[in-house]
RNA sequence: GCCCGCGUGGUGGAAUUGGUAGACACGAGGGACUUAAAAUCCCUUUCCUGUAUAGGAGUGCCGGUUCAAGUCCGGCCGCGGGCACCA
């Protein structure tokens, strides 16, 4: 008897038992019958080669939630692939000169095999890499029908170029000014790039996150500053007469977009984006202007300090009219901080209400005018709730002029120094100013956003070619579906910088589709987050394009909070694109119903004292000293971080795996830390989670030896089973709320409740409830509970058994126990009957001998009694 | 600067949404078994009152609401994340 569990010989066993009885594999629906259907998905990995601790942390998650759910009588669709496009198969073709296409089907053979030693209840036979002509095919299929639907163009603009990857990309890969991927300082390039319409849809992808009830809110609130929407006026200045005007520009006028028309009366000056085309056009004659410019463009790219970038301006000598003050004029400026990219490219500007203004002014010395006298406190409208501290340095209220002001109020107020509009709230004048200017036929409220469209094109070889043909005479042609896939070459070079796909001496070159001239093809590739904005559509439909919309939408996405804004976004964008085109049947458009996003692997970090990071498998400690092994030098214990290679902090799953096996792996990154924080990888951790795993086995093998027998002693049998029900409903609920760590919890409670009540006449009891715990166990240890199960003589696999019935009268006790509280203070409990009334309750608490000291000559003013909670004497 | 989130033992963290704070685990200390070790098992482990059947304090700090606050409200302090010249 009492063995000890082995997992390196168990696990491989019960895998190849699973994968010969194809237990994973999704129902098609037409053989689902009622059940309902659940659709789990772990965000799919880049086939780097090799497993890492944060893997084994994301699968694992959704691995205990798909075991559970299939437990549950759902048909689970748990599918598997490969997101294999990228830059690191290009490196390692500069580096290594191996094909990026076999570097990465040698990377995903390894790294799949390392995925099967984790035990996961994956349906493989929907497995696909990105970089699968079929899949990049159908990708290219997309393009072309969202190309002719309007929701792909092409322009010239201003793109973010990375120097390193030497590729354009998008403003959301941009991250404090540096490539996400390269970590380089962005330059701006000018380029013509492919662009999909993101922004259609803008009001509406905002709109959704409201009933996306199953997403974080972290997730949904960085979603809805992303795109940024803002209400405001876009008018026109009207120029003032008799000026010189570029022929490009509008004679009726300069438009402008604010959110503060309220503050209308403030205006000071007009600011032009250094690259508005009236700036553009004033440059061409102007050398003072032009070299200005340029300046501006220089900041703009070192990107580094651009918080502390000055403000920086050039004065147009240009006049508009003031539309509030009739026969007063204000002057153009051109100003660095004024984006093109967002509204007008032009604003006018009121130093006293807007900081950025208000450095300007100051600087240039334009005038300042007040026009919100701030809150009186406690007075509506006022949110501060305490006295202002700028009320010292208000005396501008009094003067009227802004040169006293120390800097923009931009708080909330009334109106002053504005006219008719004087005495209004804020949030009253902004819809009288736009209905003024309105009425006058200058302008219009509109809505902006942030949000701008997503350039798609990069200039790298392993990625999805862009499906069309650039001809002399016809222009750009898409590519015939028929003639599709354009397959990317095998024969392609990396010696020199740029795009491979440039540089192949016949590729691009083809007949026009149309004319038959000679053309050539579009070198650029689609940015690789295409291919993960739509893989999950495609595992569903995988077998049978039918199964598509019965998949969809994803009822549980598991993965990195990395990907808040870029690949949800874009995956929501292109669920609305592909329902709009007629290729997904998603009403909603929305691609993930459930999302949850988990924490990091972290572990701590070891230096030597010249700053070298040490490996934690190349550290011991000698006489209490932590020194490195190979040299003996002393290393410090630095910060707890994320796993990464430059820090050496990683832990190799692989070797965790040959040593305690999956199951500890799996239990440990799931134990302790809720999954949505990060969580510390210790080596007493993971032993722990193995020394639980023996102590399950031998308890099912002393439960087995025994056998189901019959219980004699009835209290410890009662307890037992209420144990096992109680706990089975813990851990189920848990699961369903992501509370992985709590349901953890209750096993650890439950084993050893089961331990403690061994030859104490409950052996029936035992009995059932080792088959209710192993039923938990499953999701989270699949190997050890198979061995289990059989162990406790039962027939099948446990992983296509159903989740232990729970019988709801073994959920309430018979008898509770209630604390008493003396004004709020524990300091006597009793034993009452469930059904007991609050009457019966509070005469049994006021009998209650160990209160007596504390109430006795004491007059009782109340006595709160809240049944199967508490009771509390009130006493004077 | 703006927008989120979080502060609980030596550590990771529980606490049924206002009702016994510290479950569970790690670590630490003590003990049993053993020739010894490993493994396993048992006990202790928020702090203070030298002893505790007992009492007091205690969930970042200050105040408030309530019979009752880790949980709600106001104000501070600290940490983490996101955005960042978006008018």
């Amino acid at each position: 008897m009492s063995s000890r569990y082995n997992p390196q010989d168990a696990e491989p066993k019960w895998r190849d038992a699973w994968r010969q009885n194809d237990l994973f594999k999704a129902k098609h629906p037409s053989d689902a019958g009622d059940m309902p259907k659940a659709y789990i998905l772990e965000m799919f990995p880049y086939p780097s080669g090799r497993l890492h601790m944060g893997h084994v942390r994301n699968y694992a998650m959704g691995d205990v939630v798909s075991r559970h759910k299939k437990a549950k009588g759902y048909n689970v669709l748990h599918p598997m692939g490969w997101d294999a496009f990228g830059m690191p198969a290009e490196n390692a073709a500069m580096e290594k000169g191996v094909h990026p296409g076999e570097w990465t089907y040698q990377n995903i053979a390894a790294m799949k095999a390392q995925f099967e030693e984790l035990g996961l209840s994956l349906d493989w036979s929907r497995e696909f890499a990105t970089c699968d002509v079929e899949y990049y095919g159908e990708q290219q299929r997309l393009f072309l029908k969202f190309l002719e639907h309007g929701l792909v163009y092409r322009k010239a603009s201003k793109v973010n170029w990375d120097p390193v990857d030497q590729t354009v990309l998008a403003n959301e890969q941009v991250i404090d000014g540096r490539g996400w991927r390269s970590g380089a300082p962005v330059e701006q390039r000018e380029l013509t790039q492919w662009f999909f319409r993101i922004t259609d849809y803008a009001e509406d992808l905002l709109e959704k996150l409201k009933e996306l009830d199953r997403w974080p809110d972290k997730v949904r609130v960085m979603q809805e500053n992303w795109i940024g929407r803002s209400e405001g006026l876009q008018m026109r200045f009207e120029w003032v007469e008799g000026q010189a005007l570029p022929a490009s520009a509008d004679p009726a006028g300069l438009e402008i977009y604010t959110t503060r028309p309220d503050t209308l009366y403030g205006a000071s000056f007009i600011a032009l984006s250094p690259d508005h085309p009236l700036t553009i056009a004033l440059a061409e004659n102007d050398e003072a202007l032009q070299s200005f410019r340029e300046t501006c463009a220089q900041i703009g790219t070192s990107e580094v300090d651009i918080e502390k970038a000055e403000k920086l301006g050039f004065d147009t000598g240009l006049r508009v009219a003031d539309p509030v003050k009739p026969g007063k004029t204000l002057p153009v400026w051109v100003a660095n901080f004024v984006l093109m990219g967002y509204g007008t490219g032009a604003i006018f500007a009121c130093p006293a209400h807007d900081q950025r203004d208000f450095d300007f002014a100051r600087k240039y010395g334009l005038p300042i005018l007040p026009v919100v006298r701030p809150s009186i406190p406690g007075s509506p409208g006022d949110k501060s709730g305490t006295q202002s501290d700028s009320d010292s340095d208000q005396s501008w209220i009094e003067s009227g002029l802004g040169e006293d002001m120390s800097g923009a109020y931009v708080g909330p107020g009334t109106i002053m120094n504005s006219a008719d509009w004087d005495g209004l709230a804020i949030a009253e004048a902004k819809p009288r100013a736009i209905a003024e200017i309105a009425a006058r036929g200058l302008g219009e409220g509109t809505t902006n956003f942030r949000l701008r469209d997503w350039g798609v094109s990069r200039q790298r070889y392993w990625g999805t070619p862009i499906p069309v043909i650039h001809c002399d005479e016809c222009g750009v042609v898409p590519v015939p579906v028929e003639d599709l896939p354009v397959k990317l070459p095998d024969d392609v070079s990396f010696d020199k910088p740029g795009n491979p796909l440039a540089h192949h001496p016949t590729w691009k070159h083809v007949a026009c589709p149309k004319c038959g001239t000679p053309a050539h093809r579009e070198t650029d590739t689609l940015d690789t987050f295409n291919d993960s904005s739509w893989y999950f559509a495609r595992f569903a439909s995988a077998n049978d394009p039918a199964e598509r919309a019965y998949w969809l939408p994803v009822d549980q996405y598991v993965g990195g909070i990395e990907h808040a804004v870029l690949h949800l976004l874009y995956s929501r964008f292109f669920m609305r694109a592909m329902r709009d085109v007629g290729e997904v049947d998603l009403p909603s458009g929305e691609p993930f119903a459930g999302l949850f996003t988990q924490g990091m692997v972290t572990h701590e970090t070891y230096k030597t004292g010249n700053g070298r990071w040490v490996s934690p498998d190349q550290i011991e400690l000698r006489d209490g000293v932590m020194v490195e092994i190979d040299t003996g030098l002393p290393v410090t214990v630095g910060a707890v971080e994320k796993m990464s290679k430059s820090k050496r902090n990683t832990v190799d799953p692989k070797a965790i795996i040959a040593t305690y096996g999956a199951d500890a792996a799996r239990w440990f990154v799931l134990s302790d830390s809720p999954p949505e924080r990060d969580v510390e990888w210790t080596e007493a951790g993971v032993e722990g989670a193995a020394r639980f795993l023996q102590r399950v086995w031998s308890l099912v093998d002393a439960v087995a030896e025994s056998g189901p027998g019959a219980d004699t002693n009835e209290a410890t049998a009662l307890d037992v089973r209420r144990t096992a029900h109680k706990s089975t409903h813990a851990i189920d609920t848990a699961i369903d709320e992501f509370r992985f760590n709590s349901a953890i919890a209750a096993m650890h409670e439950w084993v050893n409740q089961l331990k403690k009540t061994e030859g104490k006449g409950a052996d029936a009891a035992r009995s059932e409830a080792a088959d209710m715990l192993i039923g938990c166990l499953t999701p989270f240890m699949p190997h050890l509970a198979e061995a289990c199960w059989q162990r406790l003589g039962h027939e099948g696999f446990v992983s296509a058994t159903a989740w232990p019935d729970i019988d709801p009268a073994m959920l309430v006790d018979d008898t509770v126990t209630l604390p008493i509280q003396v004004n709020g203070k524990r300091r006597a409990e009793i034993s009452v009957a469930k059904t007991a009334s609050p009457d019966a309750i509070e005469a049994q608490a006021l009998a209650e001998p160990a209160l007596q000291s504390h109430i006795e000559g004491k007059a009782i003013k109340k006595v709160i009694v809240v049944p199967g909670r508490i009771v509390n004497i009130v006493v004077a």
